[in-house]
DNA sequence: TCATCAAATGTTATGATATAACGTTTTCAA
DNA sequence: TTGAAAACGTTATATCATAACATTTGATGA
């Protein structure tokens, strides 16, 4: 498959349990490898495997989960190990972090710039970025009745994703 | 002055450095007494001086540091002490957890339901509280587009307040 | 080649935030 | 006045994150 063409790409919508989750992990790899290409920033083998690990699902993963996953694979491994990586991977947009979970997730499109708009299930764990541009803009306006510059924005909502909705309400 | 005409306290537009504070912790004290009474909540001492503390200005503060406070009045305390107190605070409603900081801020208007929608300023620290009803509802329907059903939002938005904003772009 | 420098990683120690578990005190009502 | 529940005290520990310094790696040019 080339990397050339990542066209469905996507997890900005929930996805169902079974689906191809190799194909995520793909395509944010292939995603940050050309990221880092163009930004002469070097996804070395340390910092590929972390962002592989991140995308282990559609969950928020904590970074000692990734250091006990990079001690099980038998490397030397200590909290800056895993700290360095994800700093990287966050400075170059490849992950997001969840305040409210001290814990971080992959980010599926690492190319545009965009607040951190996360959905959050209470009942399964998955979180997915919405990437609302008109919802961004409105958070500025509001920002801006008050005077307020807006710099970054962090949105991270809880409650139900559609899966776990219909369990809760038909059964 | 009897605490059924709080009319004018408000912290929801940012305050000058020089406000008089005292009306801003005295507000939040007797909204918290009247809120608790209702609700056959105990405000006990300790708590009361806790949201005391929480309130002694428009900063978020961590929990270590109410903690540092307590014990320099000669109060037997430790960790649980203020996070028990903390908690009780957040279950009523009147004080917010700021994820990012990983810190607490006094809630304004303890009485109406809310999403946490706060602006916080780099450069001076001042976080204050939006209480846009109609971005949550924006933040609700476009979480609704994924299907998903919204229990608790939580809006953290960096920046730079007016005072702040205006001494970076003129000097 | 190999000297050199910067970036990346290894390693040890510690700081900062938060909770578990259990004992004692207080409160309040029967 | 006693029994139960809530609040608070106390000790220990879990969890998340970074400081500081040593070593390795990789690119560059003499």
């Amino acid at each position: 498959m080339p990397p050339s063409a990542p066209a469905s790409r996507s997890t900005a919508t929930f996805q169902r349990p079974g689906h191809d989750h190799r194909r995520c992990i793909d395509g944010a790899l292939a995603a940050a490898e050309e990221r880092c290409r163009r930004r002469g920033a070097k996804l070395t083998e340390l910092r590929r495997r972390v962002l592989e690990l991140v995308w282990q699902g559609h969950e928020p993963v904590g970074a000692y989960a990734l250091l006990d996953a990079l001690r099980a694979e038998g490397r030397a491994a200590a909290p800056p190990t895993v700290y360095r990586a994800l700093d990287f991977l966050l400075s170059h947009g490849l992950i997001h972090r969840l305040e409210k979970a001290n814990a971080f997730i992959g980010c599926p499109r690492p190319d545009d710039p965009h607040a951190g708009q996360f959905l959050m299930c209470l009942e399964c764990g998955t979180v997915i970025e919405m990437d609302d541009a008109a919802l961004g803009a409105a958070v500025a306006a509001s920002a801006a009745k008050h005077g307020f510059a807006v710099s970054r924005q962090m949105l991270e909502v809880e409650g139900h994703c559609p899966s776990c909705a219909r369990g809760a309400a038909g059964g």
